[in-house]
DNA sequence: ACTTACCCTTAATCTAGTTTAAGACTATTT
DNA sequence: AAATAGTCTTAAACTAGATTAAGGGTAAGT
């Protein structure tokens, strides 16, 4: 609970009411490896909070392979926002790839936060908004430049992550198969 | 100015409070065909929206080819959020791709109406969540369909967007070259 | 400690999409 | 009305990255 507390630090900080009014309607989960936040079909019904451990989320295509869209891991927030508010069946999955712990918020809860304590439409503004700009640069990235330059951006950008991720799981976040991406660190190790 | 506010109608509408406070601080251009809204390297100062005419937003790779990220045509929001957010130096242009009448927000401007009045606050939250959801589901089909499917998707989701457009403009936002194009659609119309 | 399941690598073959080039067409500007 | 600049198409040669297949390594769950 300190966590997410800490979290909204970084923002417009909660007075005590606020902070009451948000950490009375958490709900903590502990999450095994490999279980479901969501899976293809359900609706999205949380907002989650990451306090521990880490997610991916991703879409499989008709030939039934995966594409990592994002991870999620310790302090970051996690959801399909499509689901969520347009309240239709999800075409993703998220699925912890460690143990995990969260704090997860309804629907219904962010709906009385937000209508009650205006501070949690500009929190959430700024957050969703930072999240828009990741992908946006992702996106950007994705068309131009090749996959190795993608790879070593993915290292840089994220360093502790690389060491976390299992290959096979950054080869899909980055567009490319497992074998494609063990060529290229081989390249790189190579020089 | 109206249809400005009838796009706000569309989220929580505004009273006479907000919309003479939103009318007031909103500026009127005119912007020709060609013409920059935001140049690499630019600080983006300003959140558009487009009363008339079609805008790109894009990015340009090191050896000089032009990536699309977005069209923003009538009713719609454009703005490097991250430049006009992070206050650093845009890596995008933005370019008027028909002659366009637009109506801009300042930074500041935008401030003074999420600290006065939270609507906008909760508006912009919505608008931009929505630009998520659309720029998640992009990114997705990015990795997980073939040029040819991501095509056709373009041209049911935007029919009235590929009319206006000339198809070097679509291939650029598909992520394929002109050529390709023209093969694919060569293909189409042959069946 | 065992074992099962996943993970990483290498290498040969293959393919979706690029590059280069060239010609015809069609707007926009002067 | 001419001229210039952007647009569309076709086709041949090419390449980044996929696919298939196979062997060895490593971590998780029992």
């Amino acid at each position: 609970m300190e966590n997410i507390v800490r979290h909204f630090d970084q923002y417009l900080s909660l007075n005590e009411e606020e902070r009451e009014a948000l950490t009375s309607r958490l709900t903590a989960r502990k999450i095994k490896r490999r279980q479901f936040l969501l899976q293809e079909g359900d609706l999205c019904k949380h907002f989650t909070y990451v306090v521990e451990g880490c997610f991916k989320m991703y879409g499989v295509d008709k030939s039934g392979k995966e594409h990592n869209l994002l991870f999620a891991a310790e302090d970051d927030w996690i959801a399909d926002l499509d689901s969520l508010h347009k309240e239709r069946p999800s075409s993703l999955f998220i699925e912890a790839i460690e143990p995990c712990s969260v704090l997860q918020l309804s629907k219904g809860d962010l709906w009385y936060l937000y209508t009650n304590f205006p501070k949690f439409d500009r929190n959430f503004r700024v957050i969703v908004e930072d999240k828009y700009i990741e992908l946006q640069n992702r996106l950007l990235q994705t068309f131009s430049s090749t996959a190795y330059e993608r790879y070593a951006f993915f290292l840089a950008q994220y360093p502790q992550l690389s060491l976390r991720l299992p290959n096979t799981q950054i080869a899909s976040y980055l567009g490319i198969t497992p074998e494609f991406l063990s060529k290229i660190r081989n390249e790189r190790t190579g020089k």
